[in-house]
DNA sequence: GTACGTGTTGACGCAGCGTCAACCTCAACA
DNA sequence: TGTTGAGGTTGACGCTGCGTCAACACGTAC
């Protein structure tokens, strides 16, 4: 008894086309090809498609499910599902994050934002290129501030979002006032603009005056900050250094 | 101030064929060209850039944050990530199963099972054509029937895995010793078939009735039940019919 | 004879780039 | 001035798992 290709894929759900391009693959040869090069198919080969149709179902690529039919050992299927296991748990957190992210994104958007950089990076300026920021800080930092992330409340989101342009602006009006930089009204801004990063990441007084440094040295921060003022970069920058003088450790 | 692909690549951890693609498929035009065909990228470049990305870790297509950009309306862009969000719950639900499934398969196969039709398949030898199935049940009946899977225990799914065996060897004995279909000791064992199909659909008597018209009705049934001894097939729905008549309804 | 259903091979298309290859540009150094 | 090296450019193929033609052969029924 035997089948052929169509009666094969009413059966089993797949396309005709499939079923060749398993043929074309070596992952399922038909039992016999006739002399006018149609294919037939025997109980063997149902079974088997029956193999690989459920651990294509799983999620496995035909390469790993050649794998697992080729060797027939226990042991090394074992191996090959608990590889394919790890990586669809690292899926599924990855899932887990854009969905979460995404969720966020909506409810700002909702509650009047748009898709300006402004509402949609202000949490992200600081950070804005991760692959450098991998470079510069490692990777351990840079997941630890995704890490944090993570736990914000939506007052937390808020903040991070206007919160390094609240304390912008009110620099930009202290600087053109004259105020120096270790007056207390800087000095609270600045506390407000420690506290917005250590949403993202907690940085000792070194640390802080460090980060005021960079925004000085780096132009992409300078641009982000200054907005063309690079007074008021070099202000927050000599505010920053009294700051973590003053109250860091 | 303009930058140079490699500088824009280095600075967003992309590559420069990355950007090249998107300059390709019309998502990022460099800012302007140069007569030796070099690209420079601008300010507004790169923020268009900071939101592909951003749009992209989110899980979206190309096109899909093509429409996005382009559109720029907070209702239009709220619908596209609703829509999204749709199917990453979908892709999250998929993960789910698929890790439920390999759990248990690797579980299966450390007690010593293999890969062979009997352990992987037993359970789904009386549904192992999943397509024809909807085509002849209904896409309810075969999603009800994947959702009572779903809650199975342990013991569940071993009793789905063995069950059908014993009832097919149990009867094939008394098949050969000559006791009639209406017997105690064949309606027990048809007692326990009707508790294993139970794992997937219940069966009211007129459906369990056909259940064992379909068996001998459709080789592929017949093949898997019988293994060549027919008349087991045509006992068992002689059997079924009895115990459907008697203990049904 | 012919019409229709079913089979065949071959080829392009899809998403999002990675990865050559072959060639051009620009600044620096001998 | 020639060479070198680090940039840039445009093709073009490759990858996954098939879908979807196209062009042609075969088999059976009318």
């Amino acid at each position: 008894m035997s089948w052929s290709i169509a009666e094969v894929a009413r059966a089993s759900g797949v396309t005709s086309r499939t079923l060749r391009h398993y043929d074309a693959i070596g992952l399922l040869p038909p039992a016999w090809v006739a002399g006018n090069g149609w294919r037939h198919y025997e109980q063997e080969q149902l079974l088997r498609l029956q193999q690989i149709l459920l651990l294509r179902n799983l999620g496995l690529c035909l390469q790993a499910v050649a794998e697992i039919l080729e060797r027939d050992s226990r042991d090394g299927t074992v191996v090959v599902l608990r590889r394919h296991r790890r990586r669809l748990i690292e899926e599924q957190e990855r899932l887990r994050r854009q969905l979460r992210t995404i969720d966020r994104t909506i409810d700002e958007m909702q509650e009047g934002g748009n898709m300006t950089a402004d509402t949609m990076f202000d949490g992200f300026e600081h950070n804005p290129y991760e692959a450098e920021a991998r470079q510069r800080w490692g990777d351990e930092a840079v997941d630890a501030s995704y890490e944090r992330m993570k736990g914000w409340t939506p007052a937390d989101a808020d903040k991070a979002r206007a919160g390094y342009g609240r304390v912008h602006d009110g620099l930009a009006e202290l600087l053109a006032d004259g105020v120096a930089a270790d007056d207390g009204r800087v000095q609270e801004l600045v506390d407000l603009h420690y506290e917005v990063t250590g949403l993202f990441w907690t940085p000792n007084a070194e640390a802080y005056r460090g980060l005021g440094q960079m925004y000085v040295d780096d132009e992409r921060f300078t641009r982000n900050i200054g907005q063309g003022n690079d007074a008021l970069v070099a202000y927050l920058r000599e505010a920053m250094s009294v700051y973590a003088d003053t109250r860091l450790r």
